[in-house]
DNA sequence: GTTAGTCCTG
DNA sequence: CAGGACTAAC
């Protein structure tokens, strides 16, 4: 590329000189120049989209760049003749900075990508467009017998006249010359030159840039106007001409003024029509050949064109290969489709998201990166820049029929660009509304725990999902931003972000699989789902049944709805428990549907806390009630709570089956634990809990759900030990605690509020035992003593029980309640 | 200094 | 049920 630049340069140079000399400013002839122009810009464009849809950020970055280094060169012509002086002067000028800037030109323009030159391009054709102008003076041209030129409007539309008067840079042909060490412009030469297809490639590309930044208004360059006829040689000008413009170029990006480049353009358009005559004899032997050129170049763009056709085929391909395989039902459940999604998206890694220059071959391994989120950017950025090569095209294409004109058919050109262009468009309509069709199937389909192709299936248990979440990637953001960018697009961003999120596998299955947690009411409900508690993490635990897991799997989340998380959803915890008591489909019919509110708002309150859930989710979308949200916030809390070393266990699936937090069945599961053991040590609880990954955080919380336990257990014992002494019972005998009595039944309502667990009898005969130590000590007075409660501790702690093994296992609440 | 526990509050 | 304050033990 770079060395085709270089030719262009030189190209533009010696048409510069032409222009000067008057021998044949047309040399470079702007309709092959043009084409060439649009070729490249085809070309660059293909690149371009590619790069686009890795950022279009980028994209306005790298044009507002442009604008400013073609703003500083258009200034100083005043920005007259849009196309045609301006735009050689503005070349020469552009040459003249890139050239000093950087010692090869290459270099200066690296900073371009195509993509921008393109986009600037056309924004700049598109505002000419009104570009009557241009089409006078070409057609003018036509008229007068000058041959049409392919080449920019600049070169060829300028007269030397009016390039001198207009263009401040006498010395731009000599200048531009000098630095390549090319001698002045002939037309023997240029046509030599014209013959080669490259060079004119190269032409076209600086012309267009030039043209770009012709539009581009701002910088004021002091105008050499004139020296290009005059001299040859232009060091010094160069130097006061680049001097000038680095930075205020970069100013200036959309340039306000194209209606002023627009009537002086218009202006020097008449003058052109004049001076063109002169010219034109010299150059009609260059008639024929422009024809060629113009029909290679024609034929260029469409192969071209069909080229990025086909890619664009290829990708869609690619694209419902990948969603389509994963996915071969169509089922619509919100909750299922953010699974989905994100299974599938995963699909891609986000190894070659950038730089797709347009590599066909790369073609495959962008597929595979591709997420919703990059597909869709990609198929946007590609129709954006359709549009606007077609719009750019228009005016050339004008240009060149007229040219034609003198030749041929009028406007023929014209109308195969515009039909070129209505075909990409078309075509591009088409892929989009595809992509999009595609990509919102793709998020109504349920969540199928189908394995995604990129990644392995996980037969991990649920719960993954938060811990996925929790790896927060970096791209969730960016992803949901991209997507929400789309305004037309209506689609759930989440699946974006978690799509985008190429680490997470079955981040769909998990948190499918985790909601059953939450849902327990229903007998058959209650089974699979209280299953789902253990199951989630503990595939490693002996004790682990298998069968918990795929009850787990049938569940079917209730709350599930939205795969977006609520900022302040809830405790996080993986908990795919019922919504939290605020939000609505709590549906649940079961007993514990109480509780379960209860613990989720009680986890609600920690989320609240965390500070980070809201931070990754405000940007996604309107809270949205879920168990997705909680568990997002989950892993969020977890990461709060964690040690740096944890932290960075988090990851998701890190090796095994654990836990990053506690869930609300761990929370179920700790209350019946509590029957049997009231003061559980730390290494305990690490036993009983051995799916979830312990550190502070968890430990701490553990001991505190214990502690808050006991301390209900024991505001229970004193109050209704008060309650029988006012009761007038004598002695701590006459006490009982069966499971008919009151304490009990509120004992019960607490830990056990489903009463789909049998309470043991030892509790009964523990809890008759502290109910009569409180009697005792109260009718001894005891209370008095602000400690006094500390020697019932210390008696009620020995009379822990051993805790049925069957708690270890993560499956034990489906287990246990299940009997 | 950390851990575990209690008490109180929300 | 969690958080904070406080205490005690290690």
């Amino acid at each position: 590329m770079p060395d085709h630049d270089s030719d262009s340069l030189l190209n533009r140079q010696t048409k510069r000189r032409r222009v000067d000399i008057g021998v044949k400013r047309t040399v470079g002839s702007t309709a092959s120049s043009a084409t060439a122009a649009t070729t490249d810009n085809i070309a660059r464009a293909k690149a371009a989209i590619f790069s686009a849809m890795n950022s279009l950020s980028s994209h306005s970055h790298h044009g507002s760049d442009n604008d400013s280094m073609e703003c500083s060169v258009v200034q100083p012509h005043g920005g007259p003749g849009v196309m045609s002086a301006n735009d050689s002067e503005s070349k020469s000028n552009v040459l003249r900075k890139l050239l000093k800037r950087a010692n090869s030109y290459e270099d200066a323009m690296m900073p371009f990508p195509g993509t921008t030159i393109i986009s600037q391009l056309l924004k700049n054709n598109i505002a000419k467009n009104g570009g009557g102008p241009e089409r006078g003076e070409r057609g003018d041209r036509v008229k007068t017998g000058f041959p049409g030129s392919g080449l920019s409007n600049a070169s060829s539309d300028a007269p030397q006249e009016d390039a001198c008067s207009n263009s401040s840079q006498d010395s731009t042909p000599q200048e531009c010359l000098s630095p390549f060490g090319r001698p002045p412009g002939l037309a023997t030469f240029d046509i030599e030159r014209l013959n080669d297809e490259h060079l004119r490639a190269k032409r076209a590309r600086v012309e267009n840039i030039i043209r770009g930044m012709s539009h581009s208004p701002s910088v004021v360059v002091p105008a050499a106007s004139r020296h290009e006829r005059d001299h040859d040689m232009d060091g010094e000008r160069d130097l006061e001409l680049d001097c000038p413009p680095p930075q205020s170029q970069q100013q200036a990006p959309s340039s306000p003024r194209g209606g002023e480049v627009c009537s002086s353009s218009s202006r020097e358009n008449k003058r052109k029509q004049r001076l063109p005559q002169q010219q034109q004899q010299s150059f009609t032997q260059l008639v024929c050949q422009r024809k060629e050129q113009k029909q290679e170049e024609r034929r260029q763009l469409k192969l071209q064109l069909e080229d990025m056709q086909k890619q664009l085929r290829q990708l869609q391909e690619k694209f419902f290969q990948i969603y389509d395989s994963t996915d071969d039902s169509e089922h619509t459940d919100l909750h299922n489709d953010i699974g989905n999604m994100s299974e599938d998206s995963p699909g891609r890694s986000d190894t070659g998201g950038d730089d797709r220059g347009g590599d066909d071959l790369r073609s495959d391994n962008e597929m595979a990166d591709l997420d919703p989120g990059h597909f869709l950017d990609r198929a946007r950025a590609l129709l954006q820049e359709q549009a606007l090569l077609a719009n750019s095209e228009k005016p050339r294409r004008d240009g060149l029929g007229r040219n034609k004109g003198q030749v041929g058919p009028g406007s023929s050109m014209h109308a195969e660009g515009k039909q070129l262009a209505e075909t990409l468009k078309q075509e591009l309509n088409s892929a989009m509304t595809q992509v999009v069709d595609t990509v919102v199937k793709v998020f109504a389909k349920p969540p199928r725990p189908t394995p995604q192709q990129a990644f392995p299936p996980l037969s991990i248990p649920p719960e993954r999902f938060p811990a996925a979440v929790n790896g927060d990637n970096p791209n969730f953001h960016t992803a949901n931003q991209r997507l929400q960018c789309f305004g037309d697009v209506i689609i759930p961003n989440p699946l974006d972000s978690f799509a985008s999120m190429s680490g997470i596998p079955g981040t769909t299955n998990d948190q499918t699989e985790a909601l059953p947690l939450v849902v327990r009411k229903t007998p058959s409900e209650h089974h699979h789902q209280s299953s789902a508690v253990g199951a989630h993490g503990g595939n490693h635990h002996p004790v682990l049944h298998p069968s918990s897991l795929s009850a787990s799997m049938g569940f079917s989340p209730p709350s599930f709805r939205h795969p977006f998380p609520l900022p302040l959803m809830g405790y996080p915890f993986q908990t795919p428990i019922g919504p939290p008591t605020a939000y609505p489909g709590k549906d649940r019919t079961s007993p514990d549907s109480m509780d379960l509110p209860r613990e989720t708002t009680s986890l609600r309150t920690k989320m609240s806390s965390g500070h980070h859930l809201g931070h990754h989710h405000r940007s996604c979308s309107p809270a949205h009630p879920g168990s997705t949200a909680e568990s997002l916030s989950l892993s969020l809390i977890k990461s709060e709570c964690s040690d740096l070393q944890d932290m960075a266990d988090i990851s998701p699936y890190s090796g095994s089956n654990i836990q990053e937090g506690l869930s609300p069945n761990h929370l179920k599961k700790a209350k019946l634990m509590f029957f049997y053991t009231r003061y559980p040590s730390s290494n305990m609880l690490k036993m009983f809990f051995s799916d979830v990954k312990f550190n502070r955080c968890i430990t701490s919380q553990l001991i505190k759900w214990f502690s808050n336990f006991r301390e209900f257990y024991y505001i229970q014992m004193e109050k209704f030990a008060r309650q029988a002494i006012n009761d007038g019972v004598t002695g701590a005998e006459e006490l009982s605690v069966s499971r008919d009595c009151e304490l009990f039944r509120a004992l019960n309502m607490h830990y056990n509020k489903a009463n789909d667990f049998e309470v043991p009898d030892r509790f009964l005969e523990v809890a008759e035992i502290t109910l009569r130590e409180f009697f005792n000590a109260i009718v001894a007075g005891k209370d008095v003593d602000p400690s006094w409660k500390k020697a019932i501790y210390k008696v009620i702690c020995k009379l822990d029980s051993e805790v049925p093994e069957i708690f270890k296992s993560p499956n034990c609440l489906q287990e246990l309640l299940h009997e």
